[in-house]
DNA sequence: ATTTTATCGAACAGAGTGTTCAGAAACTTC
DNA sequence: GAAGTTTCTGAACACTCTGTTCGATAAAAT
């Protein structure tokens, strides 16, 4: 790839991420973003189609990052039994996020936060949704994916908005605590 | 108030209303709403400041009648001992939802969720904050009221987004299933 | 050195926003 | 039911943002 693309590619990105910290998405200009990259009016265009193009591609690169080396879990695995592997992958996604901390944090606000939840809920299905229905719970099985997928999302938006301030072992324990089924 | 201020009023939001069964609310532009409604451009701007303004105001009273004769549960209620009193309550949430099917599927498209969820949160809040944390679970207070209501909420979406076709009691039943702490 | 490719930036057309204002229509009051 | 008040109308306007085009310029590749 042409180092100047490159170059202007990473200019973009950057000037993105500084607006979104003093802005929402919603509110910035492309006019801002080109200002703030340094680049010229039809070399934005020239790489993204639009504003929210723009932002779709740079989550998409921030989530295969954060989940680039989180191993799939064997269906072999029972986290049912085996509460332990679970916890330790779930520990390690929060890890992942404590290191793009400032950049998930400029994206958890306004629209741009569904394209985090949109990301998450996928991997953790493709990751989990095997291995949540053989929890112990008397419950149908779409409703116990959407339950144990759903609040492990919901708590990590709670742990990112409150400022990652707990570690992960307290949340990762607190929330396997709350989940239904045995519990050793 | 004067019947041509109501007339329009419902005028716009009937046309809001419609459109949103179509358009996602970003894609909505005020002129549409304009043409649907029937009336003229300043019109709408003398009853509303901005097209966000609107959906707020529009959410605001739905919300009021899907809350409107909920009870608040009293404190003296202990929901961790008396689960029965909390699926009542619970269940009469979502038969209000059931009530007003059509409008809330339409608002639960793009960024208009967001308020969806602002509004109840607070409600839930109000409600249930000051007896969830009596649950018995051994995790922080803060972080058992974020799971529960948290989870519900998901559940709700959850429930709306697949078409509701599942009755409330058994969303509740379910639910409950899911809650951690004593289950008779 | 030559060719290819990327950037620049001004200029442009188009869509949408929110305001203004004078006249028409509908309500209220006496 | 006439006079006064309030609301509605819709065209015109200034403004902001978007996304495209194109010739000139600079950088990279061969």
């Amino acid at each position: 790839m042409d180092r100047r693309q490159i170059k202007t590619r990473t200019a973009i990105y950057d000037a993105l991420t500084g607006l979104l910290r003093k802005y929402r998405f919603e509110e910035i200009t492309v006019q801002q973003i080109i200002d703030e990259a340094n680049i010229g009016r039809s070399t934005f265009y020239s790489h993204f189609e639009t504003k929210d193009q723009l932002l779709e591609q740079m989550c998409k690169e921030m989530f295969s990052h954060v989940f680039s080396d989180t191993l799939t879990p064997e269906k072999s695995h029972d986290y049912s039994k085996n509460h332990e592997d679970m916890r330790a992958l779930l520990e390690h996604i929060l890890y992942h996020i404590l290191d793009h901390k400032e950049n998930i944090r400029s994206i958890m606000n306004g629209e741009s936060e569904k394209i985090f939840t949109r990301y998450f809920t996928e991997y953790l299905e493709s990751a989990f949704g095997e291995v949540i229905v053989h929890m112990d719970v008397d419950v149908p099985d779409a409703f116990k994916k959407q339950f144990v997928i759903g609040s492990f999302i919901h708590t990590v938006k709670w742990w990112i908005a409150r400022g990652l301030k707990e570690k992960p072992e307290k949340i990762i324990e607190s929330y396997m605590k709350c989940l239904p089924g045995k519990h050793p």
